[in-house]
DNA sequence: CACTACATGTCGCCC
DNA sequence: GGGCGACGTGTAGTG
């Protein structure tokens, strides 16, 4: 954390010093601010005068946070543009962005506490368990498909979307593949659907194989209606295989490496 | 913002005293701290070290965000148990979920500022335009559908999903409208197209009318040649329309009520 | 609990 | 920039 500024009740100038400051120079800013929001952009809302906290970040984004809730109240992605107003003892910034146009004002009648910073922070975000990653694991592993399955390929674009996978069964019958790492629910039925019937007007015999961890009873119905079937995989045993996986090819590197 | 706590550069043991005693007391708490943190549920996820900033919220949700991005780098939605632990020079803060069962786990070595407090605001979230709006707007001048127009239902269930309006065109043919805010994708035809096939069954006459302030182009031609019709609203007319009828209704409740 | 649809959804990818 | 699909999507309403 450099250049740390923190602040309990400030007056507005100071305030708009510290946050504009701040602003400019790509710090990342909390307020804790009595406050009146209002949005106007694809929708449009307002909130009247109540305590709220503000994320200033350097790139740009706005997030206004309530006392509860998961999500913010108002928001404004990164890149916006931010300006300060003052008059009649309030501090207004605003939040622009374009495409949509959009506009997010917080009109600040008091400022409880304002702090800014410089995080340092470069760690990369490791997830697991991704789409992508079951597509690694069924690559090295295509017998969690079905016995002798061979892949042919990844992501192939279709007429409109794109099919998982793609690849023939043991008795060479095409074969589209749909992944979900979430129960598959009758979209996905749907979704996979759409491929085999478009595929279907070239190649008739085409098979479509949904593989998911689980399917909601409605999309089970669908399927075996549609003609579409289902493999189940095992998350952990996935989760596990890619750990291993990427552990070897790292002690790999490793030995190359040093 | 009552019972306020600020500290900069508290030790592990201070962060953990102001920490768990802001939770136990519904406080909103703000940390900034240099944190690894590990995701473990419908998916996984893990950061090393890096400084981020901490949300720990009275209802129970919890939010990291790092310098950049508009969303939370890891989270746990409301009504989550917060727990902590403290060894080896760090400490834990756990957030525990069930349905889905999920763990979020902060593990801090160094808490660069704490802030707890409550924070008060009782102000209403107004939003204008949702597609709930829209209905009203409809409904209060059917012509914007169409010319002679009239409403019979609204949220009308179907077989599955529900239309958003249906009715009868000034010849009386039963019609279904579908609402939407948004310029109108392909999801929405498909949507309002399953509603008026899954009716042409009992009455083949059926229209479907997909009601937005605009239309993708590629919804466009599948609207085509599903024959679903497309009528254009215009959303600024729309908030002029709904803050004049509502202001309108706010002054019959004013002299009504004083 | 499952199904459905909305959201200022956002984000990333590819064309 | 449009189209499309994933997301730890979250959230609310309904049966």
């Amino acid at each position: 954390m450099k250049h740390p500024v923190v602040k309990s009740h400030p007056t507005l100038q100071e305030a708009e010093t510290i946050i504009s400051e701040a602003t400019s120079k790509r710090a990342f800013t909390i307020l804790v601010a009595d406050c009146r929001v209002d949005y106007k952009g694809r929708s449009s809302s307002k909130m009247k005068w109540g305590e709220r906290v503000v994320l200033l970040k350097p790139d740009g984004s706005v997030l206004i946070h309530r006392k509860t809730g998961y999500d913010a109240a108002n928001w404004q992605p990164p890149g916006c543009y931010i300006t300060f107003s003052k008059q009649d003892g309030e501090l207004a910034i605003r939040a622009d962005r374009r495409n949509p146009r959009e506009t997010l004002t917080i009109t600040c009648r008091e400022v409880l506490f304002v702090s800014a910073f410089s995080l340092t922070d470069e760690a990369s975000f490791d997830m697991l368990l991704a789409e992508q990653d079951l597509y690694q694991v069924l690559r090295d592993n295509p017998d969690m498909i079905e016995e002798g399955f061979r892949i042919s390929s990844e992501q192939k674009g279709l007429g409109s979307g794109k099919a998982d996978i793609t690849g023939y069964d043991r008795e060479g019958r095409y074969t589209v593949v749909e992944v979900k790492r979430v129960p598959a629910d009758t979209e996905a039925v749907k979704q996979l659907y759409k491929y085999i019937s478009e595929m279907r007007e070239t190649s008739p015999e085409v098979r479509g194989i949904l593989v998911a961890p689980g399917m909601r009873p409605a999309a089970k119905k669908l399927a075996v209606s549609l003609s579409i079937e289902y493999r189940q995989i095992d998350l952990k045993k996935c989760a596990e295989m890619l750990s291993e996986e990427r552990s070897v090819g790292m002690e790999r590197l490793d030995r190359h490496l040093f």
